[in-house]
DNA sequence: CGCAGGTTTGAGAGGAGTCAAGGGTTGTGG
DNA sequence: CCACAACCCTTGACTCCTCTCAAACCTGCG
């Protein structure tokens, strides 16, 4: 898969001998509804799971049932990849809205770091990286109001689905309910509704069904306390 | 250094010659005080950190000052292996209590990961791990009230300090202090004093002056909604 | 003994959750 | 082309959880 590729020399290096064997690595497409989970054809070793289109999260949940969104992966980012060498989490990948993804076989993904140090390498530094954006997402949990929590997650996915976003005026697709931002950030529905409305008066965001408008970067960036620090493709 | 074997190996295999290359690692011990930063001797190629005694957490800080303690490690436990090949987090080392650590080359370990593959998906694996750690208390900081997450986080260091920890009675040391609990469970001190008094009352925990007493491990793992199954060693 | 730092309590303010009803959009079928 | 249903968004009122501020209380230690 090229996109594999794609997502991977984003922060490592690769041999073109490498490229070309993680390019023949055998997929499998898959269509997924929203508020679906996706699954991994093969149920006995878990699969890798490349975002095509839509978007896919990480989700979890209590024992009372609340869900907490763990992550959320756009098109062209590849997930699951820790599963394959050690996973006993009761995480599961649930389609946000209609998705497509595509899932590369985890059995031949551990044969090819077998044989390949830099492949390896690479995989490993792309859950370091990952995880970066979990860390980041433990600091906005436990440390910031519902106002600064929405902000932060807004200028993430801007910098995410378009690394130049930091000029006002850009406007991009963020296929979400507020219901599932809720779940993003640890709120209710309401006070996620009530926090987007604050921000649009406030001239620095406009959220509506699923489409971001920057208004103000800078306010935004400010209200959400958010430095890009941790984003491995930030400009 | 032999703990750092001990570590790895609750997850990986590793072969005589890997462990003797790991213990052969050339380390550096260090006295941290409490409430100081631990930084690695190394400024350049950060070193990954064996925690011999004391205890150590991953902090950060927000814009506006407020601490969120990100992971914490107890001893025995190797961290900061990510920065070796990736790190440009704004997370640094603190000693949450008076500890000792030992610093193992960062360079050293990637030059070893060059040339064994065994040990890179070990280091690798042990990052999986943690990450499963890191995803529970995105979910217990999103989803859960401050006596949940209380008893939760109590649930997991008597899980991570002592495996057969399931049956009442168990009594281990957590040297933080009311503060330090609040920084990593989202909440203020006064907050965290009241949890501990409500969890206390009920029978369920004793939690004074760094020293935990189960008192009853199932009210306590019920109140905290807390399944094991994300750990590791979890019996 | 007296200090320093952590712990414990109380009261009041404010952030966030809950419940419930009404308003918009979108898509489907008649 | 209109009617309707489903789903999401929006709002308001009230309750509950958590924070803030502040003072008093321990406890270990010099």
């Amino acid at each position: 898969m090229a996109a594999v590729v794609t997502d991977l020399t984003k922060h490592s290096d690769l041999q073109e001998r490498e490229r070309a064997a993680i390019r023949a690595l055998p997929t499998f497409s898959m269509q997924v509804q929203r508020e679906q989970e996706a699954r991994s054809p093969d149920l006995v070793v878990p699969d890798a799971c490349l975002v095509v289109s839509g978007l896919v999260g990480s989700v979890a949940f209590t024992n009372e049932g609340k869900r907490q969104i763990i992550a959320v992966f756009i098109p062209g980012e590849v997930c699951n990849i820790g599963s394959i060498i050690a996973e006993q989490s009761a995480t599961m990948l649930m389609a946000l809205t209609a998705s497509e993804v595509r899932w590369i076989k985890g059995a031949e993904i551990e044969r090819l770091t077998q044989r390949n140090l830099a492949i390896t390498k690479a995989l490993w530094r792309h859950l370091v990286l990952q995880s970066a954006v979990l860390k980041e997402w433990v600091i906005n949990l436990g440390r910031r109001f519902a106002r600064e929590r929405v902000a932060h997650l807004l200028c993430e996915m801007a910098c995410r689905y378009a690394p130049q976003a930091k000029k006002a005026g850009l406007e991009f697709t963020f296929p979400v309910t507020q219901e599932q931002i809720a779940d993003i950030v640890g709120l209710t529905p309401v006070r996620v509704n009530q926090t987007l409305r604050s921000l649009r008066v406030a001239n620095a965001v406009d959220f509506r069904r699923g489409t971001v408008k920057i208004l103000d970067w800078d306010k935004l960036a400010h209200k959400g306390d958010f430095t890009p620090y941790y984003l491995p493709y930030s400009d």
